[in-house]
DNA sequence: AGATGTCCCTGGAAGC
DNA sequence: TGCTTCCAGGGACATC
């Protein structure tokens, strides 16, 4: 499921490749998460200026507007900048196509969870509702230890759903989350406000370290590709915990742990992550 | 207002 | 083998 590496691979995958073209058709498929309808005739003839992202959010900004692209858990985009006539037909999962100048930009997610949303700007509205509330960039100069301090602090709930949570910090979804938090060696149902300032400081660091290596693998992957044509798929990563209940943990062997948290699972290992 | 629960969707795995 | 059931996940929304 793309988390925030992923999404930034996505990203870094087409941004070039799509710059300055011009959007000459566009096709929707099935509704996805939020059947806002946005209006085809809308995008015609507007120029693709880059590509940015918000946590989770692919933000296709235009020479007027901006469209804002999320993958939810089983979303993937692809740009070729083949001829059309050589690309397969869309499949029951293709959902958006964006045909332009420069090729061809499509966001398949079999689950439906993705979302596209056209918005005039920034500033507008529904843009505002679904970007304000996210947390800061985890891999950016704001993530200091201060403000992370700071936000934890203020909530009364498990440092597992705290950073799931999205609105301290984003783009730490499931898989990191738990992977992040035996890299600090926090037990996760500790409550986030309880947890000391240099431990928070060591958690701070291990989000990043993890991100980060998540980012190198799916760079390495997409260096793979090396027609790039974006398909980069899920990083294979070499999980401490993460869906590895009953396997010994890589440090101390004792049987990894599955709890539900929030209607989500988290893996941990009862000795290395104390409370 | 903050915390928690529910729901959306569907492929794949597990169970019978 | 073929059916049914369950599970995974991000995040908006409802409810406590």
């Amino acid at each position: 499921m793309p988390e925030l590496p992923e999404v930034e691979v996505t990203r870094l995958s087409f941004v070039e490749r799509i710059e300055n073209a011009i959007i000459q058709k566009v096709v929707m498929g099935k509704p996805l998460r939020w059947p806002l309808g946005i209006d085809p005739e809308e995008l015609l003839l507007k120029t693709v200026i880059t590509v940015k992202r918000r946590g989770k959010y692919l933000l296709l900004q235009l020479d007027q507007g901006v469209l804002l692209l999320h993958l939810g858990m089983s979303g993937s985009l692809r740009f070729d900048s083949e001829q059309p006539s050589k690309l397969p037909p869309l499949g029951p999962h293709d959902h958006f196509q964006l045909t332009t100048s420069k090729g061809i930009l499509r966001l398949n997610d079999p689950r439906r969870f993705g979302a596209v949303v056209y918005a005039n700007s920034l500033q507008d509205p529904i843009a505002k509702k679904l970007l304000d509330k996210l947390g800061v960039e985890p891999l950016q100069d704001g993530f200091t230890l201060a403000q992370f301090y700071a936000g934890l602090q203020k909530r009364r709930t498990s440092i597992k759903t705290a950073l799931l949570a999205g609105d301290i910090v984003v783009g730490v979804g499931n898989i990191y989350a738990s992977e992040a938090l035996f890299e600090a060696k926090i037990h996760p149902t500790k409550l986030c406000c309880d947890v000391s300032k240099p431990r928070v400081e060591k958690l701070r660091l291990a989000i990043q370290k993890v991100l980060q290596n998540a980012l190198a693998q799916g760079g390495s992957t997409l260096q793979n590709f090396s027609s790039a044509e974006g398909q980069t798929g899920y990083f294979q990563l070499q999980a401490n915990v993460y869906a590895r209940q009953g396997e010994p943990c890589r440090v101390c062997s004792t049987p990894i742990l599955q709890i539900t948290q929030g209607q989500r699972s988290t893996f941990y290992c009862s000795k290395c992550q104390k409370k």
